[in-house]
DNA sequence: CGCAACTAGTTCATGGATATACTAAAAGCG
DNA sequence: CGCTTTTAGTATATCCATGAACTAGTTGCG
């Protein structure tokens, strides 16, 4: 914003950085575009924003250290909590493409985690599940995982954290009432 | 109740998805594994999770359609509002690595979008800042997002949208209490 | 001043995720 | 039954993002 008619520009402080910056383009929009419905975008900037600063804080200090990808740790957690799983059903779990799953589980077999059995109703499905060596791991893993999600949701009361899944779990369920684009 | 030697699950309905996969973990969590902070895993399971629908929503029906990534508009919508911006703040402000910005900026500059400009003050910076081409879709485009983001967000009442956006903002701020990992 | 340490950005190799197209099996329907 | 349609999974090509190595400019300090 350089030459324009608009107003003085708002300040861009010096500390700014990925989670202040919501602010900024919050009062931003509402100074300067006019926004519509600017608390739309803050809620969702702010979701999205705070799901990747402690999803990356998880796959950096727990995941990345033991070669895992934060995928795989995914597709692990869902085969251990659901499985055995057909593929097609992991991918819905995990939300990745079929595709996904595919080649992740390749590199999952022959690192020994986990184990591809055809199925005896359908021959066109495969099962998956974790061999002996996966679920330890997973479990493990998880347990580390769980210590610093505890870190991160002590930061909250704990009738805060109900109240925030309450929201959240209120904001994707009542999606009905538009059509929302799914993976497949 | 189950045997810990086979996984038998306790229930996996067949409605089973995305979403609702998240009660089924912290069922079994509790159950059978006995996880010591079950809340806070549901917590960000959920905040993942919720994150995770609403972005591939967005970008599959605003971006995608348009030729845009995700990070594309996010380098963009960044770049909107606290341009022109050093390469290195980009990084910060849209959360990609250094290189990436690099890279996204390349094809957006060969689009037309962007502009990339060396800084007087320091021959190792470059200043980006939207083109007018550039500057007219962002506008175009996060008006439209902005429609979109208001049918999510509307399933919540505004004094809900206030608390999410509190417990959000709350849960990350306050993470000063440990090492949390950050890109770069 | 001159050399070491640091910083900004780019390039490159790599890995992960997707869409697309393909194969094979099952289901539906005349 | 057979033929069409649908479904499950996989291979391929492509795109995107990352870390690591590299280049070049800046800063700091003896």
């Amino acid at each position: 914003m350089t030459d324009d008619v608009a107003p003085v520009p708002v300040e861009v402080p010096e500390s700014l950085d990925f989670w202040s910056f919501i602010e900024l383009a919050n009062r931003r929009l509402s100074t300067e575009y006019g926004s519509t419905h600017e608390l739309a975008t803050q809620v969702l900037l702010t979701l999205n924003r705070a799901s990747n600063v402690v999803t990356y804080d998880l796959e950096s200090s727990i995941h990345r250290p033991r070669g895992l990808s934060w995928s795989a740790f995914r597709l692990m957690f869902v085969t251990w909590l659901a499985g055995p799983v057909e593929s097609k059903t992991a991918a819905k779990l995990t939300g990745m493409s079929r595709a996904a799953v595919s080649n992740l589980t390749k590199t999952l077999v022959s690192g020994g985690l986990m184990e591809r059995a055809p199925d005896e109703r359908d021959g066109r499905s495969v099962q998956l599940s974790l061999t002996e060596k996966g679920r330890s791991e997973i479990g493990e893993i998880y347990r580390e995982q769980n210590e610093r999600e505890h870190a991160w949701a002590s930061v909250l009361t704990e009738p805060e954290q109900r109240i925030l899944v309450m929201l959240l779990d209120k904001l994707i369920t009542n999606r009905s009432q538009f059509d929302v684009r799914g993976r497949n």
